[in-house]
DNA sequence: CGGCTTATCAACCATGTGGTTGCATATCGG
DNA sequence: CCGATATGCAACCACATGGTTGATAAGCCG
């Protein structure tokens, strides 16, 4: 199967409170702390969506003191990008194309039934 | 929390078979059993990643006889990039500036130290 | 050293996923 | 109506997720 590490990326994505940490991330570092701050979750929860997010490749970590500061890493987004972006065409074009097709294949059956 | 239900779709984008499917259905309808002819899974396993796919708004299903031809719907797929696009900037322009930014607090630490 | 903050690890629980098998249903085609 | 095909539903299993609490390590500061 192609596998390309995409699905760890996606995985770690598919959940509102990773994409809010990355949406902080991307102004700059920040230690765990205040990346859970906005959040209603202990900071355990934190160090586990931070888990997820590592292990995907969205993140790294360095020490710095007793913080533990976080700091996007971009170049599995942009993966991530380049597959869906595949599908611009699809989304862009070729729908009403698709559509019409799958209107003509049941107007034909249509025919087949009156004629 | 943001949640415009872009979790369901980078959920179901988290798996490699769904994507395959993804890719297949680009080129155009077609039933279940098509779909999972190229993966070594039994067909109710196909008609799970099927629905996962369908709650996250990704195809739709209509009847046509006996078949359920699934169809690509790419909206969420754009929704999902227009998200990731906003990390852009990051991934072509700004990575190295936040490198330089982290170097230049770090290097202020050292200033602190050794003078 | 002792205490505070930061952060992680471990165990637990409920839920979802990804697969299976078995059964049910619907539709085509005799 | 019967049988074959296509598909879905339910139950089950192993494992990951997302949360909790409790304990623990690592650094600062008095």
């Amino acid at each position: 199967m192609d596998d390309d590490g995409l699905s760890p990326v996606f995985g770690a994505l598919a959940d509102p409170t990773r994409r809010a940490i990355l949406a902080r991330l991307a102004e700059g570092p920040a230690p765990v702390t205040e990346l859970g701050r906005p959040f209603d979750i202990s900071a355990q929860a934190v160090s586990k969506h931070l888990k997820v997010l590592e292990r995907a490749g969205l993140i790294s970590r360095t020490r710095q003191g007793q913080w533990r500061p976080c700091r996007l890493e971009a170049a599995p987004l942009e993966r991530a990008s380049g597959w869906i972006e595949q599908y611009r065409a699809v989304w862009e074009d070729s729908l009403g194309r698709l559509e019409q097709e799958i209107d003509r294949i049941q107007g034909r059956q249509d025919d087949a039934t009156h004629d």
